[in-house]
DNA sequence: GTATGCTTAAAACGGTCGTTTGATTTTCGT
DNA sequence: ACGAAAATCAAACGACCGTTTTAAGCATAC
């Protein structure tokens, strides 16, 4: 009864985080989804948070291992010149997809909680979480450095960034902005997602770089328009 | 003292909820940042959610009507065709980033609360605020439509989803991974990111499309590498 | 059978939460 | 200068939080 205990609370977390965020919810409607006592959480785990870090690292160890295991594998096949970016790319972000097929709707609450980790995270939670992340993102940054010589590292550690975001994004909302009036995303499954995210950040990766001497800086509004009012904004 | 002190509301909560997320800041931490009275909060805006709406409409408009603006322009401007790919990725990506460089420090704690709104959400937050940003998408998807015409409109919602994603993450991070033992990133202003962002999104958004014919569905692993295990997982 | 270690159960702990109350002070049109 | 309206204040409310404690089940080894 032990080991089944443990995962019904990882699993009714894992689907409670995702929908409400960490500190929204409670112990108490964990164990009563998980349908366990309330102190079993802080005996098995230790406490909230233990609990939380329980979770990314399940999920999270083998998506990793098999992005570098799939990058090794595509070095050592490819030649003198290193794999190609739409192949880097590929093994950068298909891993979670081809996860999140496999386990279907029981991992697929994960993405959103994923998606939350990204933006919000208690540094706490952060350190211990994204230090495996940390490997596998050198790893990719060589990679693509490689094979896109011509880019200088930090317009390439950006350019990664970007990739990262976009990717965030398409697994927590499927590739859907969610709009206010429109419902769940029209078409494409998952692998049509992939495919697509896969085109465009390898041609982003691609872009050609800005050349410092034609363009030095960058002209801020492209056209002149009167520009209503002054205020920091954010994404949507 | 009646607008001064809901002003101090409003920026010390957006800089809490941006630094710790919305459910882990007590309206004592924001009203004892403000020096404002505990009682003020529920005087003044009614609820704690009801502040945080406010908080988001105080930024969100300028920036919304100024994206919509300096769409509309471009598009009397540029002639029959409609103005270039590029050209409509610095309108939905600009002005944001203007108004960060001139709100300077004030703002930029909104940029990672918008970060957080963007993946999770309480449903009703949500719809309040991702209103207005729907006639934006709505008229950013139509443009990039017509200056992509052989791309399918799924398509070109997917593409623009993976834009906004980026950029979310990169006003979030500043254009860098939090790397757990890495510091603040390493080179390149505001202007600099949003440079590299609109390069990045252009390339991505004008990828050729992928052919139906000879390309029928992607193959999920790129090489074929033993799999150490199945689970879902996100993004770092 | 009894002792032992692991797991669950129920109850309570101190604290903090968002919100409300009612009195008090400040502001401002007249 | 005065009275109504707006704003601030200290204090308290009930509810819920994460965690701890204490006791009860329940296998297995002696």
């Amino acid at each position: 009864m032990a080991e089944e205990t443990k995962e019904r609370i990882l699993d009714a977390a894992e689907r409670l985080f995702a929908d409400s965020g960490f500190s929204a919810t409670s112990l108490r409607d964990i164990t009563g989804e998980a349908g366990v006592n309330l102190a079993s959480v802080n005996y098995h785990f230790g406490s909230k948070e233990a609990l939380l870090s329980a979770i990314l690292d399940r999920r999270f160890r083998p998506i990793n291992d098999r992005r570098l295991a799939v990058l090794d594998a595509l070095e050592t096949a490819a030649g003198e010149g290193g794999p190609a970016v739409e192949e880097i790319v590929a093994a950068l972000v298909g891993p979670p997809f081809e996860s999140l097929a496999e386990l279907e709707h029981c991992g697929a609450k994960f993405l959103k909680l994923v998606g939350q980790i990204h933006s919000r995270a208690s540094e706490e939670i952060r350190v211990t979480f994204l230090r495996q992340f940390d490997r596998v993102l050198a790893r990719f940054t060589a990679a693509f450095q490689r094979a896109l010589p011509d880019l200088d590292p930090d317009e390439v550690a950006t350019r990664v960034a970007f990739v990262v975001g976009a990717m965030a994004h398409a697994m927590t909302w499927g590739g859907q902005i969610p709009f206010a009036s429109r419902a769940a995303r029209p078409a494409g499954d998952s692998a049509r997602l992939l495919e697509s995210l896969t085109r465009f950040a390898a041609a982003g990766m691609a872009a050609p770089r800005r050349d410092p001497i034609a363009d030095p800086i960058p002209a801020p509004a492209p056209a002149h328009v009167p520009a209503p009012a002054a205020a920091a904004g954010g994404s949507p």
